[in-house]
DNA sequence: CGGGACTCCTGAGGGC
DNA sequence: TGCCCTCAGGAGTCCC
């Protein structure tokens, strides 16, 4: 899934191609994704140039002139291509094996630019979305204003943690992946940060100790810039194309790695999974006891 | 108001 | 081989 260090290489991987670049016209091919597309917004970008795009939380704005503001999430299957005039598709975003006849089915919006470049937004379950605002509005709107901050940011530290959690009886995981609480992560990287941090999945976030919070903040920004380092975690090894499901997952210490031996080389004990909250849920029964 | 349950979607993978 | 079932999950909405 793609979660703040993906789209955090997305963001930087696209800028550099797409900047600057002028809009000739825009293909739908699907409206119905997770809000359905009204195509009179993607019509008003004829013409107009992306001077920038910049990324909140796991939502890409697109900065377009005339102040529009295109924000996209990729949900769960998002990607965002780019293709030059020598047709070679460049990736940009990850996961799946992009056998490309097969996925073009998928490629639900096109934008055309002058001189011939596309950029295509492909996803397969239509989780994600590309909605319009504009510079104003934006940081009002349903999805941003809520947002609790950004994990790499000096806001998320110890004081604002330390006071969020008091009385807080929810699952620490829950709460890593509650972005009002803290904004990006998703199952993969609550579920590895709590490996890291010896912490057991449903421990109960108000009784976490100080040294135990103070842990989880350094681990949390350790993983994620580490991960943005390598190009996002869950790409990694994906370039070689053939898309073998294990190849992105062998980085993991606990997601998916139900069954396996911890990797903790001291270790003996085999990662187990349950469910939180209907969510997949893994980690190692002897490093995570508390 | 906090937080759990449900919902959207499609493809992969397992069982038989 | 093919059918059917379950699972994957971000985040908005509903409801207790």
């Amino acid at each position: 899934m793609p979660e703040l260090p993906e789209v955090e290489v997305v963001k930087r991987s696209l800028e550099r191609k797409i900047q600057n670049l002028d809009i000739k016209k825009v293909i739908i091919n699907e409206t119905n994704l997770r809000y359905r597309i009204n195509p009179n917004d993607f019509s008003k970008l004829k013409g107009l140039k992306i001077k920038k795009i910049t990324r909140r939380s796991k939502f890409l704005l697109f900065h377009f002139k005339n102040s529009i503001i295109m924000l996209a999430h990729l949900g769960m299957t998002g990607k965002f291509f780019f293709v030059s005039q020598n047709n070679r598709k460049s990736k940009t975003s990850f996961y799946y094996n992009l056998n490309e006849k097969k996925d073009n089915i998928h490629n639900r919006v096109i934008f055309h630019f002058k001189g011939r470049q596309k950029l295509i937004y492909n996803d397969v379950r239509k989780f994600g979305f590309l909605k319009f605002y504009n510079e104003k509005n934006y940081n009002n709107s349903l999805h941003l204003k809520r947002l609790g901050p950004e994990p790499l940011s000096k806001n998320f530290n110890f004081k604002y943690f330390k006071h969020y959690i008091k009385n807080k009886n929810r699952p620490v995981k829950n709460l890593l992946m509650d972005q009002t609480f803290i904004s990006g992560l998703g199952n993969i990287y609550a579920n590895e940060i709590l490996f890291s941090s010896k912490i057991k999945p449903i421990r109960k976030a108000k009784n976490l100790k100080d040294l135990e919070i103070k842990r989880m903040l350094k681990i949390t920004k350790n993983v994620l810039k580490k991960s943005i380092m390598e190009g996002g975690s869950s790409v990694k090894n994906f370039s070689s194309l053939n898309g073998k499901k294990g190849s992105f997952q062998q980085k993991f210490n606990v997601y998916g790695k139900q069954g396996k031996n911890c990797s903790n080389a001291d270790c003996k004990k085999r990662i187990i999974k349950i469910k939180i909250s209907n969510r997949a849920t893994f980690f190692c029964p002897a490093c995570q006891k508390y």
